[in-house]
DNA sequence: CTTTTTTGTGCAACGTCGTTGCGAATAGGG
DNA sequence: CCCTATTCGCAACGACGTTGCACAAAAAAG
């Protein structure tokens, strides 16, 4: 009895999806920042993954290779360190379509991806022409309020 | 016939209201930025006050104390360095005071304070308190629009 | 399945930005 | 003018991120 083809799991589809090999490093990092509401970090990312599953410059290659095809969108954050976080499905390498606010809770650091808050437009001054939007807001998410 | 106090001038004043001592790196640093309609990063300001003037670590020192006094905000950007630029005259050790939009050009590279846009409002899921609000527009700004 | 080609990985070395510790210089107040 | 708290400058360090190049692995070709 020959072992039937079991069918590709959601991380193979993404890669699959935007042109991408198939390799232990990409499906780890994939797998580390797929669910989560929050943006990573490349030294967060490599200590999820374990430290011993790739280098360093490894997983800042494929970070920049995964932004470049659309996979994860950077969030800009009030740090020093880029952070990355899931892209929407519709994202691809001709463009991005993550409009949304993202918020830093200063008590436990994670910057969240607020998915249902659209960037607000603004008015701005004749001859400036935007083609990016980013919103972050600092202060204290739903998990870390203070009782009472 | 005894010189005459000649007036404190704005520099003079500015480090005065703030209860800062005067000194040639901060009176520097001051003059880098006073003025200018954008941000500038820490290795920017150094090539603007000659790099002889002082060094990094002062130099650091110098804009982490600003802030922290009001006379300077941080501009986050895109890129991964840190940006400063002058506070508005309201601005103290207590609170910033500067709620507007800023704009990243492509082309120059200079990132603008729009001090006429306010940042927008956003309404947030229930639990999340801000504090901070910073936006971020990267596009081409009115001097480095192409003919047409 | 085997070979070839293309792409990704890992190591080494490097660069930039920013920080900490500490002795020397100096601004501001008596 | 002198004293003292503050600031400066040097040295060393650390984190994050990048580039060049040889090797390994994935995908394509045969
Ligand atoms: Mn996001
Ligand atoms: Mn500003
Ligand atoms: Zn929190
Ligand atoms: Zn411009």
């Amino acid at each position: 009895m020959p072992p039937l083809p079991s069918p590709p799991d959601r991380i193979t589809q993404t890669l699959v999806r935007h042109g991408l090999r198939q390799t232990p490093v990409r499906r780890a990092v994939l797998a580390a920042v797929a669910g989560k509401g929050y943006a990573l970090s490349g030294p967060e990312i490599e200590r999820e993954i374990g430290p011993g599953t790739t280098d360093r410059i490894t997983l800042y290659r494929t970070l920049k290779s995964f932004e470049q095809h659309g996979l994860l969108h950077r969030v800009p954050d009030d740090t020093d360190v880029l952070r990355y976080a899931a892209c929407s499905i519709e994202c691809s390498a001709e463009a991005h379509f993550d409009n949304h606010v993202h918020f830093r809770c200063g008590t436990c650091t994670h910057t969240y991806c607020l998915s249902q808050v659209a960037v607000p437009a603004v008015a701005l001054p004749g001859g400036f022409r935007a083609d990016r939007r980013h919103y972050l807001l600092s202060g204290t998410c739903q998990l870390c309020q203070p009782a009472g």
